[in-house]
DNA sequence: TCAGTTCCCATTGACCCCCATGTTAGCCCA
DNA sequence: TGGGCTAACATGGGGGTCAATGGGAACTGA
């Protein structure tokens, strides 16, 4: 399975694209993602991206949940917020100026990959919340319980 | 799958006319919809919106119930509040006067897709609605158990 | 006849595709 | 080991296409 790994930071060019980070473009395209979704974060200013596998999951999930129920009215607004970019022939997709606003971003995008999805952040706004993160690793002494894969591994 | 994603504000003209968001036709069509259901959301001063699709399973689900219960009741005014707009070749639809009116909506509409479904609203009340429920999501810390795909993942 | 509605067309502007350029990193060969 | 070549990626700009929107004309039913 392809993963999100490390952090790029790509100009933000005056018609306000952007080029994803072509390793984050191979993973997105395993899992058959024809674009990238991106929204808001609940807990930071930086944007959350994944690809249709995920946001597809993230709807059905939703739908599992009472309809007209508080906490799927909630969840909704991801949805809501959620914005669909098609990557061109390039490689870029053209960032909303609403969302860019949202993550304080000027001139410059970090992609910061996660694993099985990814941030996009203003660089100084992660720096800090990189050291920040660090911190707490260190002083509480972060562990990992690695899980054993449940099935072949994937395609 | 296909989802209704993001928002779109969308302009009313002195016809009542409204276009419907692209990304929502192509929904719409995937779910082979022969045009848009709305009826008036019973939470809150807004329309709700789905396919062919969603309608029959939500027709399917209060059936379901106890027959002339009051729960039920309550629910068959969702179908009997309902209205099937068709499409036209632009890709607009024709808002009834009382629905516009239901949700306070006057020059704009603003179509927010919730993956399944999707609401129309009239915008300064959506602002409000969609701060309150972020609000909420942060403060509970909203979480969500993503439900495994229960077919081949898709297409 | 009149009001409401549907079809058709024109305009505008945003977005997407294509091409060109520069830069970096990897590779081959001497 | 060092130099040069090449391919892949990031970036900048121009033009075509499509979606949203406004208005007119034909059609239908009251």
């Amino acid at each position: 399975m392809a993963v999100f790994l490390s952090t790029f930071a790509n100009r933000i060019d005056k018609k306000g694209r952007v080029s994803v980070p072509a390793t984050f473009r191979v993973a997105l395209e395993q899992e058959s993602s024809s674009g990238v979704i991106l929204y808001p974060s609940f807990k930071h200013p930086c944007l959350e991206g994944c690809g249709d596998e995920r946001i597809e999951q993230i709807a059905e999930s939703i739908d599992a949940l009472d309809a007209f129920s508080e906490e799927a009215e909630n969840l909704q607004t991801i949805l809501a917020d959620s914005v669909r970019l098609t990557i061109d022939g390039d490689g870029r997709i053209m960032l909303p100026k609403d969302l860019a606003d949202f993550a304080g971003m000027g001139e410059t995008a970090m992609f910061v990959g996660l694993g099985k999805s990814f941030q996009v952040w203003e660089p100084a706004a992660f720096e800090a919340h990189r050291n920040a993160a660090r911190q707490r690793a260190r002083d509480k002494g972060a562990t990992l319980r690695i899980v054993k894969p449940t099935d072949g591994g994937g395609r």
